[in-house]
DNA sequence: GCCTTTGTTCAAAATTCATTGAACTATTGA
DNA sequence: TCAATAGTTCAATGAATTTTGAACAAAGGC
């Protein structure tokens, strides 16, 4: 449905600036807190407007962090792990392992930094 | 000399905005081509006028991704290696294999993608 | 069919970033 | 001292990013 690109079209580049964005890597910690779990954009609705989530998401999506399935009127949002591991092998852990130590969106007041 | 943060400053999205740049990906990958070697800044003058230049390795010192200390006329760049695996551990060895597999910057037209 | 929920899209504004060239500083070497 | 070398700083420009709100679309439940 919605354009996700393949795993040999990854950019190193693509994805490291979607992730040095505090909002994003925000969304990367807390999907990757639920391993597995595909989690709906409104479950990031402490991060910003609907709108601005919206491209945020968009974003990530373009550079293959998430993936992005309708189901119904909402939008399940999945991490491309074993995607990004084949690719960048160890990176994702890296940045995972911290990022996931950072407080879940809901629970800030501003996006992590 | 120069400010550079200290390990305890550095933040994940500093790191990882810096890093998500064309041209600075490029001089990490030069860097860690010849670990340990420092290079003055003109080593890397393929990759955009002095001032620009100038302009990337700063921002990639306050990110704490170098070093860079002044030596006579020159200022020698490292990388922070041994810094960057303590706080985010795995996080530069996977980038640097991918990174380390491109072009380096002097043989190069554009900055890599 | 209508209303609600969930997101997208669009245009506009605000911000930040990258790039350039000129002027400048500091160090070295003749 | 003079000139060359190596970078920095500054202001300006253009490009890209982030953010907002309003309008829109699509699906599900009543």
């Amino acid at each position: 449905m919605l354009p996700h690109p393949t795993v040999e079209q990854l950019s190193l580049h693509t994805v490291l600036s979607a992730l040095g964005d505090p909002t994003r890597l925000a969304i990367v910690g807390d999907l990757a807190r639920r391993e597995g779990t595909a989690l709906s954009c409104s479950h990031f609705s402490g991060l910003g407007s609907k709108s601005n989530l919206s491209y945020h998401i968009a974003k990530m999506r373009e550079a293959g962090i998430i993936r992005v399935e309708p189901c119904g009127t909402a939008r399940l949002v999945t991490l491309r792990r074993a995607d990004l591991d084949s690719r960048f092998p160890g990176l994702l852990d890296s940045i995972i392992s911290t990022a996931v130590s950072m407080p879940p969106p809901e629970k800030r007041l501003a996006p992590v930094d």
